[in-house]
DNA sequence: TAGAGAATTGCATTCGTATGCAATCGATAC
DNA sequence: GTATCGATTGCATACGAATGCAATTCTCTA
């Protein structure tokens, strides 16, 4: 750490030009003749001189920087959402920061760090914001675009799927093939697409006269998800029908089902989980889901950040994107 | 952007003290008085000041940035990895530039990007590095581990676990079980961890008299090892075993075999892992693998990073951790 | 060949913070 | 009350690259 690099001074010393012909040739408006530029660039090649991007941050003030906040990354949905970000906002050339946080863990130090780490947009997956820390990012224009998650705070823009008409489908679906117990295993309190789903699933039960069976918190988490279904599934008569805030607790519960209870899906109980993430489609689950549009909504939010990072103004959007129920072999068929 | 933002130099005005004063305050070994402290915090408080990261990081010529690049997100082993590599390093204060690259691609861009950067180390999860890259960091003094792959040159660290003796495991168990026509599914042909695992495991059949009976690369991935388990069941008689170098391709096989081919594991195939997944546990699979310790080869991969990025110098090691075979269900026992 | 205009080049300054050094302040000891 | 020593403070500069401006060179035309 102590060696002192090569900088663009040393670069223009040996090929005998001005610090200011180095820098030109390595940014792109810069206007140099073809042949100041091929002895630049032998000198650099010579040093191994790279720009410091921190020195060009420093006076362009831009980081060109992405703070991505993640919470569940053992979620093969938000592994796969990351991996798309990660791919969309490096070939926009820019860098991602990431932080972890957990799922129902305050973002305070997080988001501290972030706000002095300069970047220029942040990212959250299922993960939140507290509002003091919106509205700096307000202040500071910094656009700051949520992915299935909420904050009661408008300057930040929002990507979501239709949570609330996923759980519906998922309601109405369920007692239209003529299920009559319903079960909702919930994700975190403090998850607003929980609530969501929750409250579509609810209205459709209550639209054809129906009630919840039964709900239990699964936290998003397998094990935990697995314990829910137990106490779902404390005292007969049992649920005929199990409906998950998402896939992997859907299938944590079809694996709970079939190894503890005995119980065959969909014949003794129908599931039927939210996100389509590639477990969902394997033989063994053949689970019918509500897919979310991941691709859609990456695309979406990194649409929604770039533009608001290049017009430097922020124009917060709140962009609910359709979900489609995908159909497999998980809900009993009526007849 | 444009807006400028505010700085210690605003600060100091308002507190009516000197610039330095207020860089003192904000860092760990400053000497200030409690009563200064006191004006100066006020004042950030008020005008919301928090220092620029990026002009600390220029004068201090220190980022506190790893870099960390990864190639299989969808991989649940690597999600897990970096989760807790993203855990270990914010808890020791460096922020993680994250890069993903394709898990057989060319990791040329993204290394310069890296070096650009200013990252004080590299981690690389399962991505390879070009020896010009390797000598490059070496000659700036970045140190670089490299967790589950291995490159030709001396000077950089690497952690992987005992993939050769995994495989031998893998193999002899097979055998002893009374196995006789053993397959493997690879990964790929550019992975060091694919290549020691075979080589373990054909060593192991070999020692018994045995030989590979089948082999097909499923490339670490899930639709791929699909494939390649088609391939090894396309004519009789079929496999009575498989190893597959990693629990995502095992899985696979399970899958395929039970829905395509109506074969029970470990009834008629018996597979085998590697890894050691939470998925791997799962009462539907009950999959018998070799288990990585993730957390110790994260943890003895943060502490060679952090080490040699403290002391400032290179001390390359080559660190194999031992792998810890996982009885559960999917291998016959013979008899 | 001279002159006008365009293209290059170099100079000097700037980004926001940290820090060596010297000056100042405060407290303690006598 | 004064000398002394340590704790604070401010000044000035440095980090490495980008850029406005002026100086210079080049290009082309008449």
């Amino acid at each position: 750490m102590k060696r002192r690099s090569v900088t663009s001074y040393d670069v223009a010393r040996l090929a005998g030009v001005s610090q200011s012909a180095v820098s030109r040739c390595f940014s792109p408006k810069g206007s140099i003749s073809a042949k100041t530029r091929e002895k630049v660039l032998a000198a650099a090649r010579q040093l191994g001189y790279r720009p410091n991007t921190i020195a060009r941050s420093l006076i362009t003030r831009s980081s060109r920087t992405v703070a991505v906040v993640v919470s569940q990354l053992d979620n093969p949905f938000y592994a796969l959402t990351l991996a798309r970000a990660s791919r969309t906002f490096q070939s926009e050339g820019y860098h991602l920061l990431l932080f972890l946080v957990s799922a129902d863990g305050d973002t305070t130090d997080v988001m501290s760090e972030i706000l002095q780490s300069q970047a220029e947009g942040i990212l959250m997956l299922a993960a939140s914001l507290t509002t003091p820390f919106a509205q700096e990012c307000v202040d500071r224009s910094i656009p700051v675009v949520m992915i299935n998650r909420t904050v009661d705070f408008t300057g930040v823009s929002q990507v979501s799927s239709d949570n609330y008409h996923g759980g519906y489908w998922a309601g109405s679906y369920l007692v239209s093939q003529g299920h009559r117990r319903m079960a909702f295993i919930n994700g975190l309190v403090s998850s607003s697409t929980g609530a969501y789903r929750r409250r579509g699933f609810l209205d459709a039960l209550l639209s054809q006269g129906f009630s919840c069976w039964a709900e239990e918190y699964g936290e998003y988490h397998f094990d935990k998800a697995r314990e829910a279904t137990r106490r779902l599934f404390t005292k007969q008569p049992y649920p005929d029908a199990v409906f998950a805030a998402n896939d992997h607790m859907a299938i944590a519960a079809v694996e709970t089902l079939r190894a503890e209870f005995g119980l065959r899906i969909p014949e003794d109980v129908s599931v039927i989980g939210f996100d389509d993430t590639p477990l969902a489609a394997w033989p063994s689950y053949q689970l019918t889901t509500v897919r979310q549009p991941v691709e859609d909504m990456v695309a979406a939010a990194a649409e929604l950040l770039l533009g608001q990072m290049r017009e430097g103004k922020l124009s917060p959007v709140q962009r609910i994107l359709p979900v489609v129920p995908i159909l497999r072999g998980s809900v009993r068929q009526r007849g």
